[in-house]
DNA sequence: CTCCGCACGTGTTACGTATAACGCCGCTGA
DNA sequence: TCAGCGGCGTTATACGTAACACGTGCGGAG
């Protein structure tokens, strides 16, 4: 055989059919739960039997090019390591799961190989497709290619998604700013992610909405820092050193940055939450491993998996797209506190 | 027809062979890179153009059942939202990219649903499975089926695995008990992970083992914990107010259980590493958020998966199996020093 | 008695690919 | 002159499944 492996050959329906005294296609129609008015009950036993017995399993190589269409979905984020995206992919997994779909993964890695296909890479025909709009550059090769598509974390009403799902990203930043504004805090630094995406652009927007509304507020700088605790620890080094007076808030995109901002902190000798408040986007487990506990906002990263799964799962059936915006919340913690009194 | 999307039918070798002036044979040939001598250059240039004006992909389901066989290999971790796990699959991604080799993944839910087949979830013919060692409910699926199995962080030589890949525990233990008992600490704790694996029965016992060949120290209690910061901060809390005298060094299974004796030895009043010195297992991101940094034993995560998943392959190719062992690394930083000076 | 319709199955086909088996054609050596 | 051969290509087939299009009895209605 061509299998060097010499592994015994699986039964095939066709096994299973000689066994239980029947046709292959009976052996189909049984298995496949859909032999109501077609077989007599005494023979549906038979046919189970003997596919227990044989240990069938079918070839799905075979049932996608019958079908001319699989039932497996490809999930694109851009990195595992990335607990934020770890959880979404848990979400979505679960979700596959129980509708007995399978689920197939591509992650863009750090250095982008552009020749690679995520398609050829998933190895298998897929029926549709659930990407975060972070993985910027693996989306343009999913372009042109007529599949269901739905975007996580993405601008609704862009590009031919068949759906978008994004957790209420504007209301998390309205959440943070309004929590240390009415704790006192006017001045503020935005520890900004490094990273052209929709996501990071509205926090941006929507934190600058919210201070320009709040009389005597402001924001005194946005420091871009790649998505790590080091770019953090900078970033906020950055923004505690070059204003006088200090900033009394460090607004961080992500708990990795949040991270590095009390480490840049502590390296000036500042303490949170009294000297400056921190808060975090996303909370991840790392929050509550900080001294003081992490305020952050948590966006629910495995609602946002189930929940595109499911929206990809409806467009798969033909049913209209739907877009789907999922509450946030704020964990206050206590990296938060009112402002030292004036200088 | 039955696929409801109406997505426009993708094109088939047959069209290419037809846009090209040849049959279908010859586009299989061509693209199969298996031409020469068979072909001439000037067809095969004209085969290649048909196939790119198309945008043709070959059907992979067709080719699977052709083959009998696919290029897809299952890796079965436990959770993903692990980071070491994470790092693995990361590992193990990569290769199968470089050597076109579809990965799919089987991550154990935290609730296990045993009706669930791993393969019936990868919803596509299987040449292989890498397999986490900690993810045992998963892989009884695995018996019986011959397909070529490398395990990770397994005991060698048990199973059939075709082969399997270490990271060397008993020395990443080893460099940690030496580290500390370089150190002056003779009163250690041991807080072990709450999962009956493989590996952590290793650090268990090499621990005991070193500890009890040095002169004066000794292992006062271990202390099992689940795999969180918050069974972290309980472990410790037990294994710091049980013992008079106190333990000086806490040895944690892992990072995030270490994460936890933090918590635990600023609820008590104790200053790390001045008071008690702590060290972790796998150096997650988590360790250099910490105040003050962890010192850990860094496990080789990315390697683990890459080496495993090219063992794999060369099982495939009927290779004999192998098992390697990889190398780890101490790490240390700032939660280690000598013990305050006798009570 | 005939004929329709239902209950219960089976034969056959197609999905898209890879490859074994088989030409054809022009050249070479005897 | 012709068998033999190597370079080029094609035809035909099989992989395992799902589903269409047919039977074949049998009971009841006309």
């Amino acid at each position: 055989m061509s299998d060097s492996t010499g592994r015994p050959d699986r039964p095939t329906s066709r096994d299973v059919a000689r066994r239980a005294g029947v046709s292959q296609a009976t052996v189909s129609l049984v298995l496949g739960d859909r032999w109501r008015g077609r077989v007599s009950p005494a023979r549906v036993e038979a046919v189970r039997a003997a596919a227990r017995e044989l240990a069938y399993r079918p070839n799905l190589a075979a049932r996608s090019l019958r079908l001319g269409r699989s039932r497996t979905v490809l999930i694109v984020v851009p990195a595992l390591t990335n607990e934020f995206f770890a959880r979404v992919h848990a979400g979505a997994a679960r979700v596959a799961g129980e509708e007995d779909v399978g689920l197939v993964l591509y992650h863009s890695p750090e250095v982008v190989l552009p020749a690679r296909d995520p398609f050829a890479s998933a190895s298998v025909s897929l029926a549709g497709v659930l990407a975060s709009s972070m993985a910027a550059e693996a989306l343009a090769a999913l372009s042109g290619d007529g599949l269901p598509l739905v975007m996580l974390d993405s601008e609704p009403g862009r590009g031919a998604a068949a759906g978008t799902v994004n957790p209420d990203i504007a209301e998390a930043m309205r959440l943070v700013a309004g929590h240390l504004l009415a704790l006192g805090h006017r001045r503020f630094c935005h520890l900004a992610a490094d990273v052209d995406s929709w996501t990071f652009a509205v926090r941006a927007r929507e934190l600058a909405d919210r201070l320009a509304g709040a009389p005597g507020a402001g924001l005194l700088a946005t420091e871009r820092a790649p998505l790590t605790i080091e770019g953090g620890l900078r970033a906020a080094e950055r923004a505690l050193t070059a204003h006088t007076p200090r900033p009394t808030a460090l607004v961080c995109d992500d708990d990795l940055l949040a991270a590095g901002a009390y480490k840049a902190a502590r390296r000036l000798g500042l303490r949170v939450p009294e000297d400056v408040s921190i808060t975090g986007f996303d909370d991840l487990t790392l929050g509550i491993a900080l001294e003081p506990e992490l305020t952050t906002v948590r966006l629910p990263a495995e609602e946002l998996g189930a929940t595109g799964m499911r929206a990809l799962l409806a467009a798969l059936r033909g049913e209209p797209c739907a877009s789907a915006v999922l509450p946030v919340e704020l964990v206050p913690r206590g990296s938060t506190a009112p402002p030292a009194a004036g200088p």
